[in-house]
DNA sequence: AAAGATTGAATCTTCAATCTTT
DNA sequence: AAAGATTGAAGATTCAATCTTT
């Protein structure tokens, strides 16, 4: 075949879906571009900010173990800590303690498991890196919110987060 | 060194930020947790539904083409069409011609140039996927909000995405 | 020289298989 | 056998360098 059949406007593919109002689709929408739109641009602003200032997915690992009593924790309470993209936090903790930013410490009390330990040197970048990461949530999200309308996303946000729906299967 | 310095509770390692408020803080950490979630929930109602269904990404590249007079466009225009991820577009088409949802054709009046066009087998892809996505859309994301709030939430999202923020050097 | 797209090499991710300890 | 974590191999992404055409 030569050409494709080809329709006049690339139009109407989409067959109508039960119970999805275009005013849903649109927020889905919006909410996928903004996500990809601003995360690129607080991650420039981070690569701008210099070698030192850590990348958002270096941050977000280092950030619970910073978090915690005694500054570290178990491989696998670590992952589950992790938001941004199911790791495989073995390897991304091979290349934080390469970097010097924690190290890896066996368990005494069970010889299979190994800790993660926020180094010192870890704990120095995520306080270098904080004001800038601050300063570009400010800028790229903030600025345009009243702090009624943060707190109102927020609960939107949260609401979508934590339902379970039912009929679809786990997860 | 045997131990780190060990502060009594992982606490206060984050300096002030000047204009963050912490109900601006609060809805950016739960939009990067919700994004995170819901992404992931509806790939795996995606990866569910079979394996002629096409996982997210792939349709994300597939459905400007398809929105499209005609069902193709330059290489570079399909680039910035493509929401999720920056892609290296070069290599995603192979794929997807690989798997031959679409093909490339030269462009008569530019011989640099390439069209991605979408083929019948790609079309017909999509028009399998989209019933499973838009119900996933629905029951992910759209079952939780009323209609005003949807329209709420993709006014705040909008918003956000299309502003500039002066200041912090560009993008 | 600049625009449009492709390629090579390094890095990163993912999946299943593996190893050790419980 | 199951839990905790690591490894190998395949696949995907990224950056800069390249190639061709304008």
């Amino acid at each position: 075949m030569t050409r494709e059949r080809q329709t006049r406007r690339g139009r109407r593919w989409r067959a109508a879906v039960a119970g999805l109002e275009p005013a849903h689709l649109a927020a889905w929408r919006a909410f996928l571009r903004t996500h990809a739109t601003i995360v690129r641009r607080i991650e420039a602003d981070l690569a701008a900010a210099g070698p030192d200032i850590l990348p958002l997915d270096w941050y977000d690992v280092l950030v619970p173990l910073a978090d915690h009593p005694a500054r570290r924790m178990r491989m696998w309470e670590l992952a589950d800590a992790v938001v941004l993209s199911r790791v495989n936090l073995t390897r991304r903790v091979d290349r934080l303690e390469a970097a010097g930013l924690l190290r890896r410490e066996p368990v005494p009390t069970d010889r299979r498991g190994a800790y993660a330990v926020l180094t010192d040197a870890g704990l120095a970048a995520l306080r270098r890196t904080w004001p800038h990461y601050g300063r570009a949530i400010v800028a790229r999200f903030g600025r345009r919110l009243s702090t009624a309308e943060a707190e109102q996303l927020a609960a939107l946000l949260d609401r979508l987060r934590t339902m379970t729906a039912p009929g679809l299967g786990p997860v």
